[in-house]
DNA sequence: TCATGTTGGGGCAAAAATGTCCCTGAGGGC
DNA sequence: GCCCTCAGGGACATTTTTGCCCCAACATGA
């Protein structure tokens, strides 16, 4: 039963969201009959004539009823939402889990994939082609956008397809990252979905790992710097979380620092940036690129990752508090909620 | 389970469509891949411009996959379709039920009803709204449009509203009509929904069951000339469908009537008229109105009735042939493919 | 009784969708 | 090698939907 649900909203989102507004509008009217349009529109968060529509939709099917007063439920529309409430449990729990984290990490928006990347290796794909929509629906003329290596950053760049409409687009990735498999460098991924959405990129072949005072060397290349200043203007970042110490094994840490990641607690990673439980940096990778203060500057900071063995590592750079956007899948967000603090 | 589909189905029948065809088009695509757009519209009978909508919109969801020689599915739209196939019979019953009833009394369309409005009286007030849509829908501007009386009849014009957007119509009752309560006779329909949609009405103040005589007497009757002239005329016919036994004694026949029917084996009534099981009329009661050789100058008749105790009824009178649409729902109309001929 | 706030509905320009063409190019039969 | 058919995608007028503001009517409370 519940399956259904999930599958219908991979199926036909469209559709499931159709279903969820109506109910949810039936619901509202049901709770404050008589109410009026704009009460609605207020309550449920969208446009008058997206209300207006669907009440005129709802008035031609007998559903509600609209007097002077207002609008109200009718017999044939209490009856069915007796009915329709059997099942609606298993409609809503997405909606409300994104409403929670969206709530408890005070983030601008939440988007969850139906279902979890760890069992399912299409929910997977499905979490990259959602956030290849979200990262085209982000753009904007003129735009820079950041991006972070990983597999779920190469995911994204897999399912991306063309058709933004305007050009005037920068890719860059948020920091050097060589160092891994090169399909999964930031610099890689960031050139093909540059390639693709027909926009300009930048690289940076730069270990990632440096010697402070080779970081510091580097950093005065006029070359160097123009593409750091660029990426530190950068309006858009979308990066992937890891474990912090699967993260720092494959980045090939000393001994030394992994034990001062353990000692500190280290559980997720982000960026180059280790947090811990409760979202504190506890390490910095020294590197050239995005640094923690140019976040500050950045308008969306999009985080993409998902399966609910995933979870620690996401709640743990979700409290640093540095994101304004979290795409997920359903899995790791039951995960998350369901971690005690 | 397949309760959810039923409910849904009356709930948001919008999303359903969306789905069905959503759904059509991807086992369309399945099986004839690589396929072309114009194929898709042939073969499900949409136009060029939604089907190509739909395809866009797969394919920004990555479900199929569109090459030079045609449209595939992707592998995520294999893999979804079987998911989906586990529950598309019980989204699909209800439509393959209208078409089996439509193929098999070959009527230009019939249109379903989710539910039986035998053991839910809502049902009953969701057929009357349907045939109220499909009524407002068959309107055109200058036409007459009949109707004949009974509950059935009397649930439409309880429920149609108005919004027809042309005035210049004609409602007149089918048959003269007294001899039951007077709301649900065939002129005070006739004359209600005319108010509503903002028709113009006559009415035919005849008592329905005549001698032979008198009736001939009144054809020639100028006044009455001009009605029944008009009535003749009819662009469109609105008729509901009873038990002959049922009609019979309701309308007051004589015994020997009566005899006469059980023993020519009368089934179903519709518009006066008594037919067998096989669709032979057996009877008919004179009167005023139209006739039965008039129906084949009318382009839309349409029959509604609807509970599942009702079938044999509705069977009869679908046999007689005069029909091009029928109204129903679904407990009627499984009823009507499960007698035997 | 009247002022005030809210209702559903009307109207209209802007935006999106739809219906209908056409075009180029790939592939298959001859 | 050539033609012919069918593919997807582009273009554009037209219709429908949307966003937004206004209005008379009704309810409500003073």
């Amino acid at each position: 039963m519940e399956r259904v649900f999930t599958i219908m909203e991979r199926f036909a989102p469209d559709a499931m969201d159709c279903i969820t507004n109506r109910y949810k509008m039936l619901k509202q009217i049901m709770h404050q009959q008589p109410v009026g349009r704009r009460q609605l529109c207020k309550v449920l968060g969208l446009t008058e004539r997206m209300v207006r529509a669907e009440i005129e939709n709802l008035k031609s099917t007998g559903l509600i009823h609209a007097t002077t007063a207002g609008i109200c439920l009718s017999p044939a529309g209490e009856h069915i939402m007796n009915e329709v409430d059997i099942f609606v449990p298993f409609l809503f729990n997405i909606q409300s889990l994104a409403e929670q984290i969206k709530n408890r990490f005070n983030l601008r928006e939440v988007i969850l994939v139906p279902g979890d990347s760890q069992s399912d290796e299409m929910i997977k794909r499905d979490l990259g082609r959602v956030a290849a929509a979200y990262m085209k629906k982000s753009l904007f003329p003129g735009c820079t956008l950041a991006v972070t290596g990983g597999s779920t950053l190469a995911e994204v760049a897999d399912v991306i397809t063309d058709g933004i409409g305007f050009s005037n687009l920068m890719v860059v990735p948020a920091r050097g990252g060589l160092g891994e498999e090169v399909e999964q460098q930031a610099g890689t991924i960031a050139a093909r979905i540059a390639k693709i959405i027909g926009a300009q990129y930048r690289m940076l072949h730069i270990p990632d790992k440096l010697q402070e005072e080779t970081a510091q060397a580097l950093k005065q290349d006029p070359y160097i710097k123009e593409i750091t200043d660029l990426i530190k203007s950068s309006d858009i970042l979308f990066h992937g979380i890891g474990f912090a110490m699967e993260m720092a094994n494959r980045r090939g840490l000393t001994a030394a620092e992994i034990a001062l990641l353990q000692a500190k607690g280290a559980v997720g990673e982000a960026f180059r940036y280790y947090f811990d439980e409760q979202g504190n940096i506890v390490y910095e990778v020294p590197g050239i690129g995005l640094e923690l203060h140019d976040l500050a500057h950045i308008q969306t900071v999009v985080a993409v990752a998902g399966g609910s063995n995933k979870a620690p590592a996401i709640k743990a750079v979700l409290n640093g508090g540095r994101q304004t956007v979290l795409i997920t899948d359903e899995g790791a967000a039951q995960a998350i909620v369901g971690l005690q603090d």
